[in-house]
RNA sequence: GGCGCCAUAGCCAAGUGGUAAGGCAGAGGUCUGCAAAACCUCUAUUCCCCAGUUCAAAUCUGGGUGGCGCCUCCA
């Protein structure tokens, strides 16, 4: 399997550190409002990575962060005249709604940054005393100067970052591009006792712990988005190298971003749909389908014409799979002919096709195309005629794909119903009769109740809409 | 100023040296009492422009043009 990473810019092979396992880390959100489509990105993206690890065989070992304590955190719950503790635990629990409607799963642990102080201070202790840190009135700063490799993945250098000058000046730094590792309490925020006086850890440093505590000292994979790059991801690897001397993550990923109108999707710019709030408009899945349709490296522009175009599409496969349940009881019960073996020979090419996709870089555009293609064939080659062995295991091909991208999972909805088969009945005999006018009074009254009907030449279908 | 990404049909989007996947929309058709749905077929001599390398370029090289991101909290 091959992954694209960042600090290489290279697509490499993936060799874990410990064969069979995967140790991941990804960057999880700050909890102060709900998070927005851009934010799901990456949530849903190195999820469906660790779903086809699992897939694979790995023993996967996935950690994502909470941030529940920061500027951010700290201004929102203020605004709302309430406390960080109260504000966090809101919007992680939204979180979980949200995640769970995407077909995302719980990672392994879910570490909040408050929970996790004791190790941030032993952490930046350990750093201070290597000399990688220094202690400013409270504050605690990295020192940037003290390694010759800071910059090694975002590919800045320090000289052009000064000249850059887009770094805070007239305070504690020795350097410009030196940042917070722990910051000395103001007045009324939330504060933890430290060696260094009361404060509060700074974002970077967290990652680094928890990752740490959770993962060892050198993991396999963590991702996160591309403005993650720098400074937070090159901050990471400054303080978790320097603390352990050794490699930190061996594959760092990146997704792309969303856009709105060709510009990216922030909570800083305005520009931004919550899931949330989409997900009055369009199934959770709509959302895991329209983001699993473009290479996760690229970017991809939002908007809701494009979700409609993803929703058709979906409906294209639940369609299919409708049909395959169709077909499952009105098909012959025999061995396959040759012309079926040779279906069959191309179900499992497109499998292939498939797993070759996603083994190169989780190419899952790619990877749904496969899907469609089966669909096509499924389609084409199937009726009333084939062998049911034949659509059972097209069936078992196509579900089992569906189910490593977690898409096209809910129930089919034709199951039995007693009083709309008795409708149906009463209908099928009133066109028996050519009584058409009742015949499609019946049909009316089904679609009020939301009910679809189909006159295939195999029987009438009907459907929830 | 530094670092990096992108440009493929009406829309979305794979493909990174061997002669343009897939989806949506659209058009035609099958089925049907009618309808709806579904399904099938078709839809880029060409990949932003110019030059070069090569038997062969959407893919590699150089130069343009246009767009975007990071360097400040951001997925």
């Amino acid at each position: 399997m091959k992954l694209y990473n960042t600090l290489t810019r290279e697509k490499e092979e993936f060799v874990p550190v410990n064969e069979g396992e995967v140790k991941m880390y990804s960057c999880g959100p700050t909890v102060y409002n709900y998070f927005h489509i851009g934010n799901a990105r990456p949530f849903i993206i190195f999820d469906t990575l660790r779903k086809y690890f699992e897939y694979k065989g790995y023993k996967v070992k996935f950690v994502q962060n909470f941030t529940d304590i920061d500027d951010k955190m700290i201004e929102n719950a203020n605004g709302q005249g309430i406390d960080v503790k109260k504000l966090a635990d809101k919007f992680i629990n939204e979180y979980f709604t949200d995640a769970e409607g995407l077909g995302i799963e719980a990672a392994d642990v879910h570490p909040k940054a408050t929970e996790t102080i004791g190790d941030i201070i032993r952490f930046v202790k350990k750093l201070v005393e290597k000399g990688f840190a220094y202690e400013a009135s409270g504050d605690v700063y990295f020192n940037t100067s003290k390694l010759d490799r800071y910059g090694k993945l975002s590919g800045q250098n320090l000289e052009e970052l000064e000249a850059g000058a887009r770094v805070d000046v007239g305070e504690k730094k020795k350097n410009p591009a030196d940042f917070t590792l722990w910051k000395a309490q103001k007045p009324g925020e939330p504060a933890w006792d430290s060696p260094w006086g009361k404060g509060r850890p700074g974002w970077h440093i967290e990652c680094s712990v928890m990752a740490n505590k959770y993962l060892g000292e050198t993991i396999d994979i963590h991702s996160g988005g591309q403005d993650l790059i720098f400074p937070h991801h090159e901050n990471e690897i400054a303080q978790s190298e320097s603390a352990n001397g050794k490699p930190f993550a061996r594959y760092w990923l990146h997704n792309g971003f969303l856009n709105v109108d060709n510009q990216k999707m922030s909570k800083s710019l305005g520009n931004f749909f919550t899931v949330r709030d989409i997900s009055k408009h369009f199934d959770y899945e709509v959302i895991r389908f329209f983001m699993l349709t473009a290479h996760y490296r690229s970017p991809i522009n939002f908007s809701s014409d494009q979700l409609q175009q993803a929703k058709n599409g979906l409906d294209r496969i639940y369609n299919f799979l409708d049909n395959l349940n169709y077909l499952k009881d009105n098909t012959q019960d025999r061995e396959f002919l040759e012309n079926e073996k040779a279906v069959l020979k191309t179900i499992g090419d497109l499998k292939n096709k498939f797993l070759a996709a996603m083994d190169d870089d989780i190419n899952t555009a790619d990877a749904v195309a496969s899907i469609f293609e089966m669909v096509r064939q499924g389609n084409t080659k199937l009726s009333g005629s084939s062998s049911k062995k034949m659509v059972i295991q097209i069936e078992k091909t196509v579900k089992e794909l569906c189910g490593v991208l977690n898409i096209a999972q809910k129930q089919s909805s034709s199951k039995l119903d007693d009083e709309v088969e008795a409708l149906i009945e009463k209908r099928q005999q009133a066109r028996k009769d050519k009584n058409y006018k009742l015949a499609d009074e019946i049909r009316d009254q089904l679609k009020s109740m939301d009910i679809e009907l189909q006159d295939t030449p195999q029987g009438v279908k009907w459907k929830k809409v």
